[in-house]
DNA sequence: GGTTTTTTATACCAAATGGTTGAAAGAGAT
DNA sequence: ATCTCTTTCAACCATTTGGTATAAAAAACC
């Protein structure tokens, strides 16, 4: 199921340039919406060319998802138990904000996917991924049980933390909207708030 | 550029269908994605009979987006300088739970554009929406000031707000994919949280 | 250089899609 | 019943789209 890694050096730079080009058009207008003359202009590749290096439009996609669901739940697994409960899980928001800002493309074409009901990712859902926040969801309850942090769902914690940090890059063209920013600046103001935000909830009395 | 109200009873009825199967199927593939063929099916039409009423499929989406758009922005519009801040606040939270609860398809209609880049929307993020949004996020300011509530920037603060109650709606898929919960059950629990979560934010020290 | 393999793109195809035509069926008014 | 206006849809059209066929160009290998 997972491809070999390309022998030759074009093989190489033009699987990553249909990939990038892919991911640029695959995030803006869907897996539907996009085409794939699209793709190949961005990429800088001839249609059939493309097709030389993929099978099909579908398999373009799932090459990209497939090579990137790692790192998107790479924020979450790095969340370490034996840390500081509150540290940890602001540590966390602050990986996951990060992500939104150095890659929303990435965070849009999974927005995308789930938006329309991930018909080309559902299992991924309900397999490795709900593992994984099954087990930290486990963390996090412990910690709530331990007294450590206020004794709030772990799960729409989670939830929360996706929504509000992925909000940045999902919803960035409505955020710049109101905002106006210069740049990316926003960004820390976001950081400081949803540190903010979260330590306020998460604090539990004893330690304030 | 509004229409007037149809005439006859048939042509209301089946405006309403189209409109309704439009909104089912662009939110669930967004625009490109959505074919005509696919609305006059879900609306029990012929294809040249959808076009009798619309006159195209952009015409379509822009009448659901046009009529939509004060229903969503309704639950901020109603949030009262002159009640009691946290209330008010939490009020919010709970009113825009409730339209991912109630009305999940035209959250991912807008979900979907705005992902995209708003490109059929663009104009009213930056014109009436971001007026109400500028107003309201005055108030809370105002409140901030006052040390009525925390001091959290008020912009992040209703993004968040926006994040977390859509994205029970907007990503339904994942959410049912981790929970499987029984039906609804789900939003009782991310009304508390959410609820948790904000009081926990917003009250100030002085009045804990 | 010559041979083989890989890479590239023009020309093409069938299906899907947004939209049109035109004529028949239905509703409403008198 | 008849006349008029509205509603409906089969057939059609032009364009777009995912994907092929094929043959030339370019690397790679000897």
């Amino acid at each position: 199921m997972a491809d070999d890694p390309p022998r030759t050096r074009i093989q190489q730079k033009n699987r990553a340039a249909i990939l990038d080009a892919a991911l640029d058009v695959f995030s803006q207008h869907g897996f539907r919406g996009a085409t794939l003359d699209q793709i190949a202009g961005a990429a800088g590749l001839s249609k059939p060319n493309v097709l030389y290096y993929f099978p099909s439009k579908e398999a373009i996609h799932e090459a990209l998802v497939h090579g990137l669901i790692d790192i998107w739940v790479q924020p979450l697994h790095d969340l370490d138990p034996s840390g500081d409960p509150v540290e940890e899980i602001l540590a966390y928001v602050g990986r996951k904000l990060d992500m939104s800002r150095q890659m929303p493309r990435e965070s849009r074409l999974f927005a995308n996917e789930i938006v329309q009901g991930a018909p080309r990712f559902g299992a991924e859902i309900t397999g490795r991924f709900k593992d994984l926040v099954d087990e930290k969801a486990a963390v996090i309850r412990g910690w709530a049980e331990a007294g450590r942090i206020n004794p709030l769902d772990p799960y729409h914690l989670i939830f929360s933390i996706w929504a509000t940090t992925q909000h940045y890059a999902d919803f960035d063209v409505q955020v710049r909207g109101i905002l106006a920013p210069v740049g990316d600046a926003h960004f820390d103001d976001a950081a400081r708030f949803l540190a903010a935000l979260y330590r306020a909830a998460l604090t539990p009395p004893g330690v304030r």
